[in-house]
RNA sequence: GCUCGAAUGGUGGAAUGGUAGACACGAGGGACUUAAAAUCCCUUGGCCAUUGCGGCUGUGCGGGUUCGAGUCCCGCUUCGAGCACCA
């Protein structure tokens, strides 16, 4: 019988769906372990061979799990909400939830092909009302809380509503928008509206006007994940700076939250750093400036309070609430213009000029250290949005300060002994301070750590200021003027947003004509007929983002079919969180914050029971595309080949990977592939058509997708998830290359042809020998730590060493092959099951126990071992394994002094590791 | 600019501070075959010697620690990733 993986993958993966082999079920006589992919976004271009890299990784460590005695929970299911299938609707009129259906059943029969234990029974879709309903749910329980900084956790809203009844705004440490400050009597006497607007500023979900990426060619705004370089990330279209009228999720409030989760899970440390780069908390003062010949207060923030005897000046945020409150009548006017010149422009505008900026407001502040006076500007390098929108500038220790110094002349006073501030700021924060006196506070000699700790306390006991702790976390804007999302169970009674009620729920998406705004400009649920209440009360029109559906979706796989709860109590005490997590770096900041966030607020409101979904996160590298390319001479039809295109002038063109041979072009294959191409003509070398290469993202757009499925025809799957595994270190990114899958599957085929001559099965119940026992047992611990470390490469090696050697050894033992299934069948689900149940098991064998090794069988009886001097010379000596440490020195004294080249020379001493290396130093 | 990570044969990649290059691909040679495919065996970092056993050199560069460094420390170079007028 030959290995026919065709034959063999199929007949098991219907016997494995017919048996509900993958099924689980909370059990609480097993410990659990819950493994999780990253669910898919199904788009349109179907499973490349890079999708089932983190997959196959998961996979082989449930079944290894589940072989170790655990219960494990492993489902997947499709984050089906996003932008493509709406884009697609809006070009062919499509309805997105049939595109997303035709996706999905693409997805699910791909997926079905490389036979992952995947229990089906709890599969999700985030479009799904059964579970958006949950999304909306959790979205209302945030616009019912707030987070309070005294208890550090998410409240009632109504713990607040009392506060401002008794005391107004006094008593109130809480998260907000703004600071405001309100006695009890003006809250009771404001009206609904104005009391709703107020809650806003503490609500966990409000609605706040905000700065938003407005992105016009989406049509949508955008949160900060989705926006890089000033440009969409899907899409790439410019995106601008709006202010709109937006919900929001006070993501902000948990940042000291998020940041210390970060100590407690297993993640890699680059993923938490960049957690923390993007939280970017940073320690520093507010310190109140006052303006000369006015009662107005400028605060500032600054992580550089040390530096407070340099300030030669104080810059401003156009958007600042000060820029108003100071300027002069006399510069009113340049300072309008100046507003005026830079509002126009994009926030990408304003990047790529970075050019020096500003305007004297023609105030001046009085420096509380010094007491001199220094001019006030406004400058767009000082950002609104952080910190106090105001700054006090120290050209001489601050590079942005200097070039503005420079720039408009302003004095520059150094401050660090030796530094040296002719041509450039010197930043760092080291060195001993000078300059630095007044009569009340001497930093002179002092580094600038003990400066910064200096002038923190006496600005505190000055009462000119405060310790701060600024964060760069923004909260996160939660409306898209889009179709295809979950719509905000939001109505508008008399103008106040108003929650529905959790038995209304889910709201279903609405049909609509088309998925375009409106033409007067409302999102495109403005076209969705009667959407009102019952009561007739307007529906919000705007839908959730992309990272709604997928912040709560590992807790709906728990219970998946729960119609009273996101996730049943039981359920979560049983399952808890993710154990392991296994995702693209992609998501680094975008889902895998705003799931923390999302989780530890239900962990607040007590509705799970651990404050980290995902215990440890594995991240799997990117496997790239290997593109081709051909070179147009440019307006021709003519191409030229990659050696000769530098005597033209060409333009590089993506050419289907499947119409290359290595670097040779099927010319013939190209004039047929596309029409503009139908009569294209070649300048040949040697005849041939030699193409370029680049190593890419694998997309549709540069045609070097590879298709795990003609894998899976050609080789079967076995040997696809081998090879994927083989490849090298799971984390790391490489180019998708067929070159060494013949080796795995020549393994396959030589582990078969172990068992099977012919027809004839091989194994019997002939005793194991001492060396396939070793051999055996050397491969059992050597994979067991391999999987533990995901080193799935060099287990893999293990598997191949570990044949060779039974092979030459003409091993035909039941016990031992048993062994060597179980341990391979992880990796190689389908060709293990079958050789398993040829060799006589009735059950399948991912009930079978990982076998445990022992130490006995892989004890060596001698060691070998390098003896050198000076690393000049080395030979081997061979000593028992288990000989003392003296005896082995002996032996290797022995041996060195038999040896000519130590005549003349004295040996010092001997280094012993037993078992391993001896080195003699010789004097 | 700041932060993190990486650099090893023709290629993918192995190496708790202990004989660098496991395993695989590719390449070269051979066996089987009328032939090809498949399969099997040998060689394969570089240089030198191959009528000897072998020798020298070698993990991006320069230093250091150590009996011993791909691995640890210091200083660079290059590449990748993240953040970025964040005060």
């Amino acid at each position: 019988m030959e290995y026919n993986h065709r034959e063999i993958e199929s007949r098991w993966h219907e016997y494995w769906k017919e048996h509900g082999t993958y099924k689980v079920v909370e059990d609480k006589r097993k410990p659990k372990y819950y493994v999780l992919d990253m669910f898919p976004y199904p788009s349109g271009a179907g499973l490349h061979v890079g999708h089932p890299l983190g997959y196959i990784a998961s996979d082989i460590y449930s079944r290894y799990k589940r072989l170790k005695g655990f219960n494990v929970l492993h489902p997947m299911g499709y984050d089906a909400y996003g932008l493509p299938a709406e884009q697609y609707a809006i070009q062919t009129g499509q309805h997105p939830e049939v595109t997303t259906r035709v996706n999905i059943a693409r997805y699910r029969s791909q997926l079905d092909k490389i036979g992952f234990c995947y229990d089906w029974s709890r599969e999700l879709k985030t479009c799904d009302p059964e579970f958006y309903k949950w999304t909306q749910w959790a979205f209302i329980e945030m616009f019912n809380h707030y987070y309070d900084n005294e208890s550090d956790k998410a409240e009632p809203i109504e713990k607040l509503i009392a506060k401002l009844e008794k005391s107004g705004t006094a008593e109130i440490k809480a998260a907000c928008t703004k600071n405001i400050n309100i006695t009890a009597e003006e809250w009771k006497s404001m009206d609904d509206k104005a009391k709703s607007d107020l809650l806003m500023n503490y609500r966990l979900a409000y609605l706040g006007n905000t700065m938003v990426n407005w992105c016009p060619e989406l049509g949508t705004v955008l949160a900060n994940d989705e926006v890089s370089e000033g440009v969409s990330l899907r899409g790439g279209y410019p995106v601008e700076q709006k202010l709109m009228y937006q919900w929001c999720l006070r993501v902000s409030a948990y940042a000291q939250r998020l940041l210390d989760g970060l100590n407690e899970i297993d993640w890699t440390e680059s993923l938490k750093e960049t957690q923390r780069n993007w939280i970017g908390r940073s320690e520093g003062a507010e310190m109140r400036f006052k303006i000369d010949g006015s009662d107005v207060e400028m605060e500032i923030f600054t992580t550089r309070a040390d530096t407070v005897f340099g300030v030669t000046f104080m810059v401003l945020a156009p958007e600042s609430k000060y820029v108003n409150m100071i300027t002069t009548e006399e510069c009113k006017k340049d300072v309008e213009d100046y507003i005026a010149s830079i509002k126009h422009k994009t926030e990408r505008e304003r990047m790529i000029e970075k050019k020096v900026s500003g305007v004297f407001t023609g105030a001046y502040a009085i420096n509380p250290l010094s007491g001199k006076k220094i001019p006030v500007w406004v400058s767009d390098y000082v950002l609104a949005g952080y910190g106090t929108g105001a700054i006090m500038a120290v050209p001489a220790h601050d590079s942005r300060d200097y070039a503005f110094a420079r720039h408009f002349d302003l004095p520059i006073i150094p401050l660090i002994e030796g530094a040296d501030v002719s041509e450039q700021s010197f930043d760092a924060k080291e060195g001993i301070m000078t300059n630095s006196a007044s009569e009340e506070l001497n930093l002179n000699g002092m580094t600038v750590k003990e400066a910064i700790a200096a002038t923190k306390v006496f600005i505190e006991k000055k009462g000119i200021g405060k310790v701060k702790v600024n964060y760069r976390l923004r909260d996160a804007i939660f409306s898209r003027q889009r179709y295809w999302g979950e719509p905000f169970p939001v109505y508008y009674k008399d103008g106040i947003p108003t929650m529905m009620k959790l038995e209304d729920l889910p709201l279903l998406l609405p049909e609509v004509d088309k998925y375009l705004p409106t033409e007067t400009g409302e999102p495109p649920l403005g076209r969705a007929k009667n959407w009102k209440t019952a009561e007739g009360y307007p529906i919000e029109l705007n839908t959730m983002p992309g990272f709604a559906g997928s912040s709560a979706y590992y807790l709906r796989y728990m219970d998946p079919h729960n119609n009273d709860a996101l996730v049943s109590k039981e359920a979560d005490e049983y399952w808890r969180n993710v154990d392991l997590y296994i995702g693209g770096t992609e998501h680094a900041t975008g889902h895998l914050i705003y799931s923390r966030y999302w989780n530890k607020f239900l962990y607040d409101i007590g509705y799970v029971c651990e404050s980290e979904p995902f215990k440890k996160l594995i991240n799997q590298g990117m496997i790239q595309g290997f593109s081709s390319f051909v070179y147009r001479i440019k307006n021709t039809n003519t191409f030229v080949s990659y050696n000769l295109k530098g005597e033209y002038d060409t333009t590089e063109i993506h050419v289907d990977i499947n119409l290359v041979d290595g670097d040779i072009l099927d010319t013939e294959g190209f004039k047929a592939w596309r029409p503009d191409f139908h009569d294209a003509e070649f300048i040949l070398e040697d005849g041939k058509y030699i193409v370029g290469h680049a190593v890419e993202k694998m997309s549709k757009s540069m045609f070097n997708v590879v298709n795990p499925d003609d894998i899976v025809e050609k080789y079967g799957a076995d040997t696809l998830r081998l090879y994927e595994m083989f490849l090298g270190p799971l984390e790391q990114s490489k180019p998708w290359d067929v070159k060494g899958i013949d080796g795995v599957n020549r393994y396959l085929k030589k582990l078969w042809g172990l068992f099977y001559k012919g027809d004839e099965l091989q194994i019997n119940d002939a005793e194991a020998t001492p060396e396939a026992l070793k051999s055996l047992h050397k491969l059992i611990k050597k994979v067991t730590g391999d999987i533990e470390t995901f080193s799935y490469n060099t287990a893999i090696s293990a598997f191949m060493i570990s044949l060779n050697e039974l092979s030459q050894q003409k091993c035909t033992s039941r016990s031992i092959m048993e062994k060597y299934l179980i341990v391979l069948a992880p990796f190689a689900p389908h060709i293990t099951e079958e050789l398993w149940h040829a060799i006589g098991n009735e059950s399948t064998i991912c009930d079978a126990q990982w076998p445990e090794y022992n130490e006995e069988y892989l004890k060596e009886s001698t060691v070998k071992m390098a003896v050198s001097f000076n690393g000049k010379a080395r030979y081997t000596i061979e000593v028992a394994a288990d000989a003392p440490n003296e005896e082995v020195e002996k032996a290797a004294l022995e041996n060195a002094g038999a040896a000519k080249w130590t005549e003349g020379k004295t040996i010092k001493k001997v280094i012993v590791v037993p078992g391993k290396i001896v080195n003699i130093v010789v004097q």
